[in-house]
DNA sequence: TCCGAGATTGGCT
DNA sequence: GCCAATCTCGGAT
């Protein structure tokens, strides 16, 4: 396994979040080892993005981002679900990658455990589906937290990094709008969302999700 | 099976 | 008051 370096992250946030597709997030939990396939990722870039948390300066809650890329910036949405994000560029450049979706590879029956507060039974294909396919759920899935995650650095932290993985063929990756932004007029038609193709993992979307992907101009599809 | 509406929930965009 | 989300449930397909 070859842990991503700090080179990798400190780059433009953009390409971090089309290159981290196809790699693999693993969080060593005590005995619990788990692993998935990042496969749908967000960009959020600067001071003129205002779909980004930090388009306005930082607060004691981004703070994070002020550090070089690989370190984690993890937050509460919606008061139920806190979300994924890595930390790009060097040291005082402002950007994060949003981690949308992945693919179970390891530890999948812990995953069901903390999703689903039951032993895993095989039989419900509709759950074992919906595991890791979304922002909040994968925190749920591979236990990730606020408390525990906040500020860790990937690059150095003995519990949680991300690895090498499948490389995507150029055309398997397809870009969209983000998702749920609409409030950031300046920015929610930016294609800054990344995913694999045909992966199914990978976000659903419902009708209206997708109608307002493909409002305003081209969209990916 | 699929889709949409409604409820959920609390920090700080 | 708003939100980078999810689940459930009822009605349509």
């Amino acid at each position: 396994m070859i842990r991503l370096s700090r080179e990798f992250y400190e780059r433009n946030t953009i390409l971090v979040a089309r290159d981290l597709l196809g790699k693999i997030l693993v969080h060593r939990d005590g005995e619990k080892l788990y692993r998935g396939k990042i496969v749908e990722t967000e960009a959020y870039i600067n001071t003129k993005d205002e779909g980004a948390h930090f388009n306005k300066g930082l607060t004691n809650r981004t703070k994070v981002i002020n550090e070089p890329g690989g370190h984690i910036y993890i937050y509460n949405i919606y008061g139920m679900y806190q979300l994924f994000n890595i930390v790009t560029e060097k040291e005082g450049v402002h950007g994060a990658v949003l981690l949308r979706a992945l693919e179970p590879l390891g530890g999948i029956q812990y995953m069901y455990e903390n999703r689903y507060k039951k032993l895993m039974t095989t039989t419900n294909s509709k759950e074992l589906a919906n595991l890791t396919n979304g922002p909040a759920k994968l925190v749920r899935a591979m236990n990730l937290s606020i408390e525990n995650h906040y500020g860790a650095d990937l690059v150095t932290d003995s519990r949680i990094w991300v690895e090498e993985g499948s490389i995507i063929p150029k055309e398997d990756i397809m870009r969209s709008k983000r998702i749920n932004i609409e409030y950031a007029v300046n920015g929610r038609d930016y294609l800054l969302r990344f995913f694999i193709k045909d992966n199914r993992n990978v976000t659903n979307l419902s009708s209206s999700q997708r109608l307002r992907l493909n409002e305003r101009g081209r969209n990916g599809f």
